[in-house]
DNA sequence: AGGCTTATTGACAATGATTCTCATTAACTT
DNA sequence: AAGTTAATGAGAATCATTGTCAATAAGCCT
């Protein structure tokens, strides 16, 4: 069941995911590997992604629009200030959150528990215009 | 645009959600208001639960599998710890995360600071499942 | 109360991400 | 090299959500 054969694919995908920084959808992982002379089926890419997942080898958060996002588990976990207008991501670590994130489901009898943290606003740059 | 009349439709809607004590999916509304004799379109229902979301009237959260749950607001800007098995959803406040949060944003120069916060996790009636 | 304006509704079509199917291909084993 | 079977991929299927637009009804006016 478990078998996990190393496929041309699978290292592509876990290629394309090591090239970005951010979380990627399924289709936005597929459109680059196609865009990258790599013929890869749609389906492959979601079932290795999923299969990923399950392992924990990759982060997936659901995104507003429910599209679901990958990215390769970090070592060290971090947040984003994104600027709503350009996009502009800056990482934002805070050992504090950590804690506290995972200290506020201890106190409600949850385990394995995770948490996501996106901060928006506008930039400095995108401000002036 | 805002001119929200109150259609029987708009009242059945709040009245499920208030019925409700945690989160719903627009499907699961609409299910409930057809069961209880309501005749009701599903596209008005999705219509009403976005504008209400849009007017902060109730909370959205996206669920584990991608659907959009929607439940009646308390009137205070709070946060989720939610069940990844059962979507049981237990309100979090937490005031120094607020400071914080906008701190960071001013920090790097940013405005218009709004941020999100989910944390999952097992909760412990399924965890002994 | 009756009439008017237009926000709102709802049946149905369309979209789009994700999953399913199954014949074909290619990793690993021996 | 040959055999076994996990893995792939093209296309169909699913399903939540959104779009369309003619019909309806809320609120306003007289």
């Amino acid at each position: 069941m478990a078998t996990q054969r190393l496929t041309k694919q699978r290292k592509a995908i876990t290629e394309a995911l090591a090239s970005q920084d951010n979380f990627r959808s399924a289709q936005e992982i597929h459109a680059l590997l196609t865009v990258n002379g790599e013929a890869i089926g749609l389906s492959t890419v979601y079932r290795n992604l999923t299969e990923m997942f399950e392992a924990r080898d990759v982060d997936m958060i659901i995104g507003a629009d429910g599209e679901s996002q990958y990215r390769l588990c970090s070592s060290n976990h971090h947040h984003h200030l994104t600027c709503s207008k350009c996009g502009l991501a800056i990482e934002i670590t805070a050992e504090a959150l950590e804690v506290w994130a995972k200290q506020v489901g201890i106190d409600n009898g949850f385990t394995d528990i995770a948490h996501t943290l996106e901060i928006t606003g506008i930039c400095r740059t995108c401000k002036k215009v």
